[in-house]
DNA sequence: AACTATTAATAACT
DNA sequence: TAGTTATTAATAGTT
């Protein structure tokens, strides 16, 4: 858009990239904001450049609560829930469910495919994109689901840590004022002494509490 | 940028602002292909219509790859950011980093390699099987990471609890051996009479030992 | 980082 | 909803 055309692929030359990048960056984003401002739009947008670091923009509310949101909004696909109002409902009803029909037909031909070990009827690559669409979904929220249980997991054992070590702490007391003040320390309630069980191979030990963060998803 | 300048407000009228929105948006997607062809970046964008209508892009590779990556991303930074606190952990964190993103140098220039059209020094079917497999398990450490982690927090506090349930039972029994046959009941062994308290929103309690499948992944 | 000749995007109109 | 055009906005090459 200026001084000549320029070809639509990679700029080899590095320095001509990176000017570019920073300027074309900054057009998007300011694009985004605007399309936004105008049209009263929820926009996310994120910008890996070449060498990894990221620039983002999250209108109306924050990244992780539009992902929450794109999310949601796959998930509502086999639903069917969105009908444009108006007098073609019916046709673009049905129209939607046999996309939907078809897209089951899919499903149903990559499970056998994967079943059969490939072998039988080999899928195309139109085929193979809608499956791993639907894949890649499914692997989210399951994933998203096992998270939950391990966090909810998580913070019923701290919470039973923390009664026993209150139990214990009393019953120790008890013992004490029966003894007047005598012999036995503190039992067990110093772990470091115990080995670490594991059931994975990782070779090194993680602190004993794990930053919240990691389970703020 | 046409017939007139436009306030950078909501356009009130409707027709207009839809009128805007369909034009707008189908030049933002545009800026964003070509922002991720010229420099080679990598970009996720998603815009809900004020009706919730989304419309989206993602260039090399699908949303939720970009997603998984855009959260990755900003669980590292917070990671390398903690200088003061951390001893063994904040090392072997950047270390292991440090390990990921060299992997992703050299599953990047393996790629260049195989788009670049491999006239120079074409890979053999052996090569790319060996970088398939690399790749596979690359994609699936960076899954599991977390998993692991949280696994691992568990196994811990399971091992903790277990500690804790033996002290308490040995502390009861010496009240016990002090009393005679005495008045205590057993103190705190029974979680039932607590509340659960949870940092999400399901709504059903899970029991106390998670079977050992969901682990496994 | 600033400038400006051009191209690209688009607001209003049809 | 789709096409045209007068303008404005973005930006490629340059300093």
């Amino acid at each position: 858009m200026a001084r000549g055309k320029i070809q639509m692929r990679r700029i080899e030359n590095p320095v001509h990239r990176q000017v570019t990048f920073c300027k074309r960056r900054a057009g998007l984003l300011k694009k985004a904001k605007e399309l936004s401002v105008l049209c009263d739009a929820e926009i996310g947008l994120f910008i890996f450049s070449a060498h990894g670091k990221l620039y983002e923009l999250a209108t109306k509310g924050s990244m992780p609560s539009l992902i929450e949101k794109y999310m949601k909004y796959n998930r509502e696909i086999p639903a069917a829930a969105q009908h444009p109002k108006g007098k073609q409902i019916n046709t673009e009803a049905k129209e939607e469910i046999s996309m939907l029909k078809h897209e089951i037909e899919i499903l149903q031909k990559g499970l056998r495919y994967i079943a059969g070990g490939g072998s039988a009827d080999p899928m195309t690559s139109v085929e193979l994109n809608v499956l791993e669409k639907y894949l890649e979904i499914w692997i989210y929220h399951v994933r998203s689901a096992k998270m939950d249980i391990m966090a909810q997991e998580i913070q019923l054992l701290k919470y039973k840590e923390e009664i026993l070590q209150e139990a214990n702490k009393h019953l120790q007391e008890k013992i004490d004022a029966q003894y007047g003040m005598v012999e036995l320390g503190p039992m067990l309630t110093n772990f470091d002494q115990y080995p670490l069980i594991t059931t994975n191979n990782i070779n090194h030990q993680y602190p004993l509490t794990i930053p919240n963060e990691i389970f703020q998803f």
